[in-house]
RNA sequence: GGCGGUGUAGCUCAGCGGCAGAGCAGGGGUCUCAUAAGCCCCGUGUCGGAGGUUCAAUUCCUCCCACCGCCA
């Protein structure tokens, strides 16, 4: 079997926060799991990288457009390698491979008739770049700028869209999984039912320059979405490549429900005008909310939901958004609802299963897996609840319920927990006579053990890995290996604990902001190199308002002035300050808090609730280089 | 305004014509291999409201209320 699946390409304006974190597990947990099972998998990432927003913020910046693409695409990358995603290829928007791709099928459809030069009219705002709809005007004037709009006529091309409508519909219907789950589809047939329009797939080069040049217009540059959408083809090296016609026919898209109409409506309609074969699915996925907080806004919490990952861990955070959302569904992400999944099924349900069932082995089986007697109804239904789990794993993989695959492999750890409660193989190792009996019981538990390390893979692939090495497995697991009863008696077994520590901390939802970075790891002289310690004088200090914690400092660096912003109010008036000599990080990216910029960090050490800022013993310039 | 969805135990949700369920949280008990984990026991909730169909409705139909989504 074959299988190819593709995340949305990220749009490069944006820092990766947890909905794009949350998609590329979903597609990294379903490659896993094919690969799993033996199938030839090809998942493909990437970012978007064109556009108006990138050229602005690169301006802003004073960086070229690419520049700016090259330093956030990398951002992206960053987090997934963080995150250890699989993905197989990471396509970029920019990159000659894909502009090569775009420009065929843009020259392909304009030979075919499928693209024509249309003028359309439109409310315009200098200053945003971009034409306003009649509902979004407010007296006349732009909501950002609140300046007059200039009515403009521009000419630009049109692909064919609406003449696919009826066929579109028709495909749907036909095809009930095309896109899922069934609430996306209905939304899509809605939306079909009103007339589909033709799609503006241009912009004059006078507007944007940013973007790829129609092949038969230098003067324009493609839009949007047939610049960004075609991604999932030219990472294949577009048709006629082997690898395009290797994967392609097996294609399954992922994405949030943003973007359902791009991937649903005009995809299709695309791909049909190209001659094209259509994806096999599109796979819909909700939003996170957070703390029950609707976060279309900003998305600066979301971000930090992805600190969360270092504070406990890939497995855990894995775990809890693939189990805690329903997929199709929203959920809600919150700081106590991840450690209470954390403590309930990581750490006591299976972390616990596998120190006692490890211990066991261990201490009563002379640390190898003894040989099997003879099975009894208890341990046939052992065997049949792992087929059970089994079966029902493949099934909701099927579906991307990735939330059922996890019930039905923790119902599992249940019965196994269970079963040791019953069996008792620590009274066995006393009785006389019971050797036998606890050697088909230790028997059992390592065998359960063996086949979750495996099926868990693509889900908690740390703690999966952890669990096989424990029971001297290696190499890379296969599904087909989870047949029950293969387990050879005589192999060493070690103790494995500590799996998911538990977290005992009453109150965490405050840490969510603070993400600890991994204890105990060693940086090298370089890295310790990137930060810019310096000496700053504290000139002026001032509460935030509306704000504890916060206080804002203006302070010399010698040579220039800043504002920046230190939480510790709550330990030092900010006439305590003034005159200061302290330490700061001078390089740290500006960041926003309560509204007011800040430029840096002050350097401050706590413990048991006390803070103390480092300050100088001697006295030397401010601007002075700490190191 | 149009179309659709949701409303069930403190929380999250499953059930969708035949005596109301699960997980988590909470209370009680118990074993000791284990991460003070495991296991066992404990839920009379107007199944949003009103009406209707039916021998029987949380489950089907109609209307209403609340929230949400898509579209305009």
């Amino acid at each position: 079997m074959t299988a190819y699946f593709t995340t949305p390409i990220y749009y490069v304006n944006d820092r990766p926060h947890l909905g794009h974190a949350y998609t590329t597990i979903v597609v990294d947990a379903m490659a896993g799991y094919r690969r799993l099972a033996g199938d030839d998998v090809w998942f493909l990432t990437g970012t978007d990288e064109h556009g108006d927003k990138i050229a602005q913020a690169a301006a802003k910046a004073g960086m070229t457009p690419q520049a700016m693409a090259d330093q956030n695409s990398s951002a992206f990358r960053e987090t997934w390698k963080a995150l250890g995603i699989r993905y197989d290829d990471y396509i970029r928007t920019t990159e000659a491979r894909h502009k090569t791709v775009v420009q065929a099928i843009l020259q392909k459809l304009w030979d075919a008739g499928e693209i024509y030069l249309g003028r359309y009219g439109g409310h315009y705002c200098f200053g945003c770049e971009r034409f306003y709809t009649e509902k979004e005007i407010v007296d006349g004037k732009c909501p950002d700028h609140q300046t007059p709009l200039s009515w403009i006529e521009e000419e630009n091309y049109f692909f064919k869209m609406s003449k696919y409508q009826g066929w579109l519909i028709d495909h749907i219907e036909r095809n009930p999984d095309f896109v899922r789950p069934e609430r996306y589809r209905n939304e899509v047939l809605g939306f079909l039912r009103d007339p589909l329009t033709d799609l503006s797939i241009s912009r004059p080069t006078t507007r944007l320059k940013w973007g790829v040049p129609l092949p038969f217009d230098d003067k324009y540059v493609t839009y949007v979405w047939f610049d960004a959408l075609l991604n999932y083809v030219s990472a294949l090296g577009g048709p006629g490549d082997p690898r395009f016609e290797k994967f392609w026919p097996h294609v399954q898209h992922v994405t949030a429900k943003d973007i359902v109409k791009p991937h649903a409506i005009y995809w299709p309609c695309m791909l049909k005008a190209a001659g094209i074969p259509l994806y096999r699915h599109l796979n819909v996925h909700g939003y996170w909310t957070l703390g029950g907080q609707k976060i279309s806004k900003s998305i600066g919490n979301l971000v930090e939901a992805l600190a969360l990952k270092e504070k406990y861990g890939n497995d855990a955070f894995r775990y809890f958004v693939l189990r805690e959302m329903v997929f199709g569904l929203d959920a809600d992400f919150s700081e106590e609802g991840f450690v209470t999944r954390l403590n309930a099924d990581l750490a006591n349900d299976l972390g616990n299963l596998v120190s006692r069932v490890t211990t066991l082995v261990v201490n009563l089986g002379q640390g190898v897996v003894p040989a099997s007697g003879e099975a009894t109804a208890a341990e046939a239904a052992i065997a049949a609840a792992w087929e059970r789990a089994r079966g029902e794993v493949a099934q909701a993989m099927d579906t991307f319920a990735f939330h059922r695959a996890l019930t039905a492999a923790w119902e599992f750890i249940g019965v196994l927990n269970r079963y040791v409660d019953t069996e008792q193989p620590w009274a066995l190792a006393k009785a006389p006579g019971k050797a036998g009996r606890l050697s088909t019981v230790l028997y059992t538990l390592a065998e359960s053990l063996r086949v979750l390390g495996i099926v868990l893979a693509p889900f908690v692939p740390d703690a999966a890995g952890k669990i096989r090495a424990a029971l001297g497995q290696s190499g890379e697991p296969k599904l087909t290996d989870a047949q029950w009863g293969r387990l050879a008696p005589g192999t060493p077994v070690q103790k494995l604990s500590g799996l998911f520590p538990r977290v005992d901390d009453k109150k965490p939802a405050a840490a969510l902001v603070q993400s600890a970075p991994a204890a105990g790891a060693t940086i090298k002289i370089d890295d310790f190199g990137k930060v810019e310690l310096r000496v700053a004088e504290v000139m002026a200090a001032e509460p935030v308002p509306k704000s504890k914690k916060l206080l804002k400092l203006t302070v010399s660096l010698g040579a220039e002035q800043r504002t920046l912003v230190a939480g510790i109010a709550e330990h030092y008036a900010p006439a305590d300050l003034v005159g200061k000599k302290v330490v700061v990080v001078a390089n740290l990216e500006p960041a926003k808090l309560m509204g007011v910029e800040s430029n840096g960090m002050v350097l401050a050490a706590s413990a048991d609730g006390k803070l103390a800022v480092l300050t100088l013993d001697r006295d030397l310039p401010p601007g002075s280089k700490v190191r």
